[in-house]
This record gives C-alpha cells, structure tokens and sequence, in this order.
DNA sequence: CCTATATTCAACACATCGGTTGATCAAGGA
DNA sequence: TCCTTGATCAACCGATGTGTTGAATATAGG
C-alpha cells in the first residue's frame, strides 16, 4: 500500500523537526493533549497547536474529542508508510553493493589464476 | 548505533522535498553526476548541486571524485538510521495497541460471565 | 595555451516556517 | 449565568528554503 506524493512530503518535512520528533515519541507512549504535549517545551500552547497540525495533515497522527479536550494518537501504519517508501531504496542499494561485491571477488579469483 | 538530533532534522528534512525523494530513487540504481541527476528536472544545474549538498549534509550520500565529475552514492546506513528511528516508537504503539485490545477482550469476557 | 565541460559560489527574489501576542470559540463547573 | 479551562484563529516578524541569473573555479582535451 503507497501514499500519495504530497503526503511523503508533509510526512517526512514533519519528522523535519525536534519538538515534531519529541511529540511522536510521547505520543508512542500514549495519547495525549495539547497542553500535555506542550508541557516539555519552553514555546507557547499556540505554537504546540500548530505543530499538532501539521501532524495531523501528515497523517501521522489523530485527534478524537473528549469534553474540551482534543486527545492525540500516533497512527503506526502512516510511519509504516515512511519505513517502507526508504526501505525500497536502502534495499535496492545493498543488492547493488552485494553484486558489485561478487564482481569484484571475481575479477581477484582472474587476476590469481594469470 | 543512533545519530546526534541535528543530523536526524537534516536527514528527515532532506526526505521532504519531492526532488530529493526522486534523486534518493535514482541513486538506488547507482551513482550518478550532477548533470545526471539533474537531467529529469526542469530546474537548473545550481539547484540540482544544492539539493545534492543538502543531501550531503543530512549524511545521506557521498561523493567522489571521477575526473571533473563528482559522482553521488546513496549511504545505506544512513537510510537504515531512519527507519530505526520510525520503528521504535511505531513499534511501541502498536505493543500499547495489542495490550489495550487485551484488556477489552477481558472486559467483554466478563461481562458474558455475568 | 585555449576552449569546452562539470560544478560551485554569490547575490537576489519570493514563499514558507516557526515563533510571538491578542482575540475568539467551546465545553465544564460553581 | 458567569468564570475558568482547553484549544484555535489572526496578524505579525525574523529566519530559512528553493528557485533564479551571472560569475568563478577546476579538470579534460585539442
């Protein structure tokens, strides 16, 4: 299952930042409020806010409503989506260096027996 | 093996932006020039050699030297730097998500006893 | 030596980002 | 109803990002 283009862009331009990265840890360790999220930081609820957003349109997280408050929860398969789309390109490249390994056990086995 | 913060801002940071993503693809097929990289995109060659240092930067790739070219190589671990980050804290919801299915299983257990 | 090619540097324009303050909205509780 | 609490909206500011053009540097090759 792939995500579309623009939401590897919010996604990954998310991760982009510590106070973003320090949320996503909090949140692993289960949902949470604006005002809990914003208790480790030395910037306003307001600024907190507007990060919660930008995780949210990243799909990174969701917000459900309990009274007044908007609880936070991380969604797994959205940071799978992260993994997988760099998986591809990690994997491709360590087959490549295998091959390219074999080739040049292989030129070293020619040069021995000359 | 983990990776200071700054260099995970710049690594992330570097993966939002959707002409980085496709040089990150090309290089997977092998090393590739700037001229090369820059050959499907309608933006100039100084743009191209600034998202390849950007690249750079975030540890994501290398480059050596061939003559006047400066061939990129994609760093796999660097990539692996990544996913390991994601996989700690998706991981960990989703061991909070089997636990908190546990416990609901059990409650409805016991409400059938009744 | 002279020229072409590959790449980078420098300066600029414009948009976006991440923070602030102040006002506003919505839900609870005395 | 009134006040408090949780959260968001709006306007603004300085910094950073991404593109441009034009000049500079470095290596290859006749």
């Amino acid at each position: 299952m792939s995500v579309d283009d623009a939401q590897l862009d919010r996604a990954f331009t998310a991760l982009g930042d510590p106070v973003r990265r320090a949320m996503i840890a909090q949140l692993s360790r289960g949902p949470a409020t604006v005002n809990e999220l914003a208790e480790p930081f030395p910037i306003t609820k307001q600024a907190v806010s507007r990060h919660i957003q930008v995780l949210e349109a990243a799909g990174l997280i969701t917000r459900t409503r309990d009274g007044q408050r908007r609880p936070c929860h991380l969604v797994p398969s959205a940071l799978e989506a992260l993994t997988s789309w760099i998986d591809e390109y990690r994997l491709e490249t360590e087959r490549r260096f295998r091959r390219m390994d074999a080739v040049l056990k292989n030129v070293k086995e020619q040069e021995q027996e000359q």
